[in-house]
DNA sequence: AATGAATGAGACTTCATTCAT
DNA sequence: TATGAATGAAGTCTCATTCAT
């Protein structure tokens, strides 16, 4: 489930020296537990073991235990960027608005579920670490927040949007919706194509413009 | 915008010993720390700060450090559960079941944003206190679970939830829409209502059995 | 040995609050400690024995290992500035400059090897404590010094020092003498005021103009 | 500054294996730090640095830290010892003693000052490094404060000295002025030469005989 | 001969918790 | 009922030291 995190920028090649990959080990570690425990309850013990070896020696890594929570936030991030981008990019141009939002919640939910503590790391925890050490989480963040807007905001354009909606809420809604489910899904009682095809077919419906039937207000 | 919990059970009399306004003030204290700083950030001092008192003096109304955390919990998702529960008994008889989903929706949003830190405070560190702190607050969350469950089985048994969706998962999106809205709405920057509305109206046309256009697969 | 320091400037009155006498042992233990270890080699754990109890507890009175050495080091020269100064304004109007001096060399002495751990702490220290702890520290410093500086100047200005001798120099010497005989006294192997009689004397007449027998360079 | 002690014994050949000058450099490195840092504060890493290696490569040449640390001291108070050795063999048979201490002063002031961090560590530590580092400091340290000893014993011997002095106590004075000259002596604000002659000045006037003006005591 | 990598001991510091008042 | 004072456990971090290369 841990994975390496493409930080580095580095093509994957295999051939990485040892300290490069008990850099990453500890990384990968510090992913995990920062996905369990949360930020404040992470501790360098814990990191230590699951990347099986002394907790000083992550400090020959890393200069301290929020430059290391920093760097797996801005990884969690910076990847889902990564990820959600390629898979928009892979798209045949001329894709309609609401199609290229299908591959997008697809992409998240894939890259949240299946690949990566990082995605879940930066998901839970981004409400909850001091704020110093957001300021390279948050430029990617918003660069993230920003894609998903253009793609609401086409779909506005195109129509393919009720009117009704409004485009910075939706987007709120649709992203909890998907961020949430590594809280609760179990991937032993669900397939996560189950899960990938009916938030699409949700969000897909959801912001159509009704047929007719536009949103009723509940009575108060 | 922190508020007593009515995990006393008493109506809200007016006639509560200054013991038990004390004990209210800590525990609402926790419940504003925890919702900011989670579980294991959230320090006897700061909830000592924020409550006015002494951080020893907690100790004087709650055994230990756990047990207010769990008692928090606890009234967070027992309050609004009681919320819930309170909103789709007010509705009359006979009202449809996509109907009752939009005031549980409303509920749940309002009940969250407006009204209280305990909500957060239960729905942010679900995931991340400690399984022995979990027994009281896991009944009453299954419980909860249990009303909106009941709500999507309810649409489904009456065609007005496409049989294309899974009621489980869907309930895991819809509330992880709403769940998620903890962490990014900024009542400076857009009326609550508004919120509730577009929660509704993607809600609603998004579980609706589709109209001819079924959900299709983005293709992959 | 150990003395408590005048640093709250309120005067000797026996009525401490027992926090102030535990603060003040602390302090007391603090200047000991590193009076002999030196700043570098002054570990909580021996100031927490010296002062008998736990290290954490010196957290209840100072914020930090090194605000409780930056208090010790300037309580060590501020108590000998007004030590000193004391010693100085006791004197008859009118007393000629060297005995003015005679009387700043017994008083420096005295405090030293008699009365403080504080002014050997700060003497022995002055030289290997960080930069960033020494701004109240040198302000005191410099003021001793000034008033060592007028001293000389007078005698100068009076005829009663050599001419050929340089009066910042001489006082580095002289107080040079002073401080170092922390480094060798033995109180078990000579008085005290043995030790005060042969510097007065030494200074004394190291210092007067030549009675025709200028000091004569060694030929080299 | 820095200059390589003669504690090889060997006379200052230039054919020294390339092993020898690291270890030298090494020790030149400690000598510096200690200095300035005193014994608990010199760190491994600092030596390294200064000495343009990395820490463990020091243990290819001293077995410890402490035996590091042992042997600057070592070096410091011996090489001392031999220069002030020499200076007072370099005289003409028959000078008298206030003249030899006139060149003791000199050389213990220069070497000091202009030659040797050796002889600042050596001089700055030695009341705080754990004694089990001092066997063979303490023995040359002995032999050195005996060479002094027999210089003012002499002195007295012939009546060069005041009577009124006790000559240990004037040779712990003096050695003091001398010492300390390392804490406050900036060669950019005042030549070597001038403090040498101020030494020489007062040590001479202030030991010998007096002239009719005994050594009063301050009235007090 | 020297270094990169890692470790164990121990330091400073925080914090939940206790206790006397 | 509440606090001031203190403690013990535990966490972060530093540093001397080791070891394979």
């Amino acid at each position: 489930m841990a994975r390496k995190s493409a930080a580095s920028g580095s093509p994957d090649s295999e051939v990485e020296s040892k300290s490069q990959r008990t850099r990453q080990r500890i990384l990968d570690a510090a992913a995990h537990v920062l996905s369990v425990k949360g930020s404040a309850g992470t501790r360098l013990s814990d990191v230590a073991e699951y990347a099986e070896l002394q907790a000083p020696a992550i400090y020959y890594y890393f200069p301290s235990r929020e430059d290391l929570i920093e760097e797996v936030m801005f990884c969690g991030i910076s990847d889902m960027r990564r990820h959600l981008q390629d898979a928009l990019d892979a798209l045949p141009a001329g894709t309609p608005p609401v199609d290229r939002i299908m591959a997008a919640v697809e992409a998240h939910l894939r890259h949240e579920l299946e690949l990566s503590d990082y995605a879940t790391a930066s998901i839970r925890n981004s409400g909850q670490i001091p704020e110093h050490l957001r300021s390279r989480e948050r430029k990617e963040s918003a660069a993230y927040g920003k894609i998903w807007h253009r793609l609401f905001d086409d779909a506005a354009a195109d129509g393919e949007m009720s009117a009704d909606l409004d485009p910075r809420i939706v987007q709120g809604l649709v992203l909890g919706a998907l961020n949430w489910a590594a809280e609760w899904w179990d991937p032993k009682r669900g397939s996560l194509d189950s899960i990938v095809a009916n938030a699409q077919a949700i969000v897909r419906s959801g912001i159509s413009p009704a047929d007719g039937a536009t949103a009723r207000r509940t009575p108060r």
